[in-house]
DNA sequence: TCTGGGGTCCTAGGACCC
DNA sequence: TCTGGGGTCCTAGGACCC
């Protein structure tokens, strides 16, 4: 824990438009100019330059609402790419490292550092160093936010992004100082309080983060919970968000993916979620985690004026297992039952949920015997080492189809996984 | 035609038990 | 006729994050 009395600060690292920087840093011709990179399926925008923002374009906003708009001013666009950012994430956040024993990362472009009993000034300089260290061994540009919690240096991370003479680096330590700057955010923007919580604090007169500082606490634990308390504790300088170091192990895991075209068909519905289980479960068994309960669920279009539906359906397996026959056996089962006729779906998916490590699970009386739980596991190793080998999906179960389906996703403008596969590389091909 | 995917935490309310 | 109260567990829904 960070302790407010002494002088432990806590730095957080985020990179500067992350998506679009990686695509830059394989085309560097790409910059100065607008680019986006899109969500899966290229439905939303989820990154953008500068010069892509000070066009206009939001985040999240639906691509082919703006496509016109993209030729007419010489956006370049990208298929999300997440082998190659997860790559490049890697390489940041070893560099990260080497600053500092104490790293939690956050998100794939964040990371939160701990700097214990430091001086301010000290501590200005490390952060520069941090900020041309990670711009010259990676290529990806950062910024530096520096604070007593980890909510004012996520605000102080901000401030440094939207103001160049900074040079990537913002501290905020001074009481009064502090109070200047919260007085000039959103309250919108902090950490924390999202669109409904903005929405509820600005009917309340409560418009920037300041007066949210200082709005009364039982008030603000009554209205915003538990964690809406902590927040406002943290824009006074009281550390309340725990530093995670070792982040504990995953409790649940999802796979799913909206579709090319919606389809109504039980059979598309099957073969979608099929390859979906195989990929799980795949996650799963990399994490050296095994399932106890597996849930599935089907849904329409909320953007379609069609009749909606949502069907959700879980069981819990017999014992934990991260066997991909069984996995998706019970998907399966779970499908046909919640499966409604009529309605077009947008979107399938599975979630495994309960989940214990491989090696310290509860014995079942009604598991498999070790002698078929090894080969079981024998099975699935070959089977991922194959995978991959050869790339994804060499091997699978025959359910989930072959060759190009319809609710396949779209991903039309990907770049090459420059980092992690030569057969894409350019010159190669 | 086309609007992401993957997570966590908190709370309220019902079921159930003693 | 009188019709408790407290604890726990589970689930659904809603909020947040990137």
């Amino acid at each position: 824990m960070l302790d407010a009395q002494s002088r432990d600060f806590v730095a957080m690292v985020d990179c500067n438009n992350f998506y679009v920087s990686c695509e830059r840093v394989f085309q560097p011709a790409l910059e100065g100019k607008p680019v986006v990179v899109l969500s899966n399926n290229d439905g939303c925008v989820i990154a953008r330059s500068n010069e892509a923002k000070a066009l206009g374009i939001a985040m999240g906003e639906p691509a082919f609402k703006r496509k016109a708009f993209f030729e007419g001013n010489g956006v370049r666009i990208f298929s999300s790419n997440y082998a190659l950012y997860g790559d490049m994430s890697a390489r940041v956040m070893q560099v990260l490292a080497g600053f500092s024993p104490e790293v939690e990362v956050y998100s794939i472009d964040e990371s939160f550092l701990v700097f214990r009993a430091m001086q301010p000034d000290r501590l200005v300089q490390i952060a520069h160093d941090i900020w041309r260290t990670v711009q010259k061994w990676t290529g990806i540009p950062v910024c530096v936010g520096l604070a007593r919690t980890k909510t004012l240096a996520k605000i102080a991370n901000r401030l440094a992004k939207k103001t160049p003479a900074s040079n990537g680096v913002w501290l905020l330590d001074e009481a009064e100082d502090i109070e200047r700057q919260l007085a000039k955010i959103d309250v919108g923007d902090v950490w924390g309080i999202g669109r409904q919580y903005s929405r509820f604090l600005k009917a309340s007169g409560i418009d920037t983060a300041d007066k949210l500082e200082q709005a009364p606490r039982d008030w603000v634990k009554k209205h915003l919970t538990i964690a809406g308390l902590h927040t406002v504790l943290e824009l006074g300088q009281i550390p309340c968000i725990a530093f995670e170091d070792n982040p504990p192990a995953a409790k649940s895991l999802v796979c799913s993916r909206s579709f090319g075209t919606r389809i109504s068909e039980l059979e598309s519905l099957e073969e979608a979620l099929s390859s979906y289980v195989q990929r799980a479960a795949e996650k799963l068994r990399v994490k050296k985690l095994m399932a106890g309960v597996v849930r599935v669920f089907a849904e329409t279009s909320r953007f379609h004026p069609d009749p909606q539906y949502t069907g959700t359906g879980s069981q819990t397996l017999a014992a934990p297992t991260s066997y991909t026959p069984i996995l998706h056996a019970q998907a399966l089962r779970i499908l046909r039952r919640i499966y409604r006729d009529g309605f077009k779906y947008q979107k399938v998916g599975v979630m495994f949920l309960e989940l214990v490590q491989e090696n310290n699970r509860q014995l079942s009386f009604i598991e498999p015997s070790g002698e078929e739980r090894k080969k079981q596991q024998a099975l699935m190793k070959m089977l991922d080492k194959a995978n991959d080998k050869f790339g994804q999906r060499i091997l699978t179960l025959a359910s989930s189809g072959v060759g190009r389906k319809p609710w396949h996703m779209r991903q039309e403008r990907k770049s090459p996984r420059y980092t992690t596969c030569w057969a894409e590389l350019p010159m190669v091909k």
